[in-house]
DNA sequence: CCCGATGAGTTGCATATTGAAACCATTCTG
DNA sequence: CAGAATGGTTTCAATATGCAACTCATCGGG
């Protein structure tokens, strides 16, 4: 289960903290929108500053630190000079993230009477909940988990 | 399931994605960092200070930004002048987007052999895998999902 | 009661990051 | 071939961040 994720040459806010280490890749103001806006359906420099509105200039720099951290992949098409960024699988192993900051922002970042996009299966149908769980499937939280340090 | 979290005054990069209202109240450099500490038994000023390594007036700047998100509370306790950050029920609720990150950090920015802080159940073992999933429980991901807008 | 230490910030200033707008070189499109 | 679109780069102003020093309590000893 090792990584495409390029991961020397960046310095870590917190080496030992897996956490810390994935914010440190795209933990900032733009990645996650870029990862989210790639998962779906967006390719190219233009999809990416439409939809995320960020200005083009931060946008060049963070689709190439994506790229160097091999989170995105940057295809050139065949003929011509249209550049295409397509996740690769470390990029779309994301979507749990994305998957989770979505249903917390549903719960708790909107009145119940306001209308939000969605995410949904196949179906049409919105996801179940995820919920972290112990290797035999039950539930835990915050305060049945702890952190062990450097094991 | 209406939000502890007060989202008055905020003025929303993307207003209908959920994930772009979530990274706007707590996607920046430090805030989910805090978080993670305020999981692991931070409380105060300098336990937050210490553990992150931010700087203080960044630090006095992020705690009131949680706080007045709903994610902290602050209460002084009882005698003297300490303050205490607790998670609101908003902010244990988080715990779900700090696994994430932290189980896509184990798989994907962690050389194989090297250390690394794990979270583990009351057994010491360490949880399952989170994996998005229909109403169904089958895996979904991203090719067999899709964002349905302002439903 | 006085002294130093500690907790929880604030303030000022230097540096780094962002954003907005303009500019540029190819490459399609009609 | 002219005009738009694509994928950037450059410039400069506005923000945000980091660092160090400074406050202003209170706490704990002696």
């Amino acid at each position: 289960m090792n990584s495409a994720v390029h991961v020397d040459d960046v310095t870590w806010t917190d080496p030992t903290c897996p956490v810390a280490r994935t914010l440190d890749l795209v933990g900032d103001r733009w990645s996650l929108l870029i990862i989210r806006d790639a998962m779906d359906n967006a390719r190219s420099f233009t999809d990416f500053q439409q939809r995320t509105g960020v200005a083009r200039n931060i946008l060049t720099d963070r689709l190439r630190r994506l790229v160097d951290h091999g989170i995105l992949k940057r295809e050139t098409a065949i003929s011509g000079r249209r550049q295409v960024y397509v996740l690769t699988d470390a990029g779309r192993d994301l979507f749990t993230v994305i998957v989770a900051l979505r249903q917390w922002g549903e719960r708790h970042a909107f009145a119940d009477d306001e209308a939000h996009s969605a995410l949904v299966d196949e179906g049409g149908n919105p996801l179940a909940r995820l919920r972290p769980t112990d290797a035999h499937g039950h539930q835990v939280d915050v305060d049945s988990t702890e952190v062990i340090r450097n094991s």
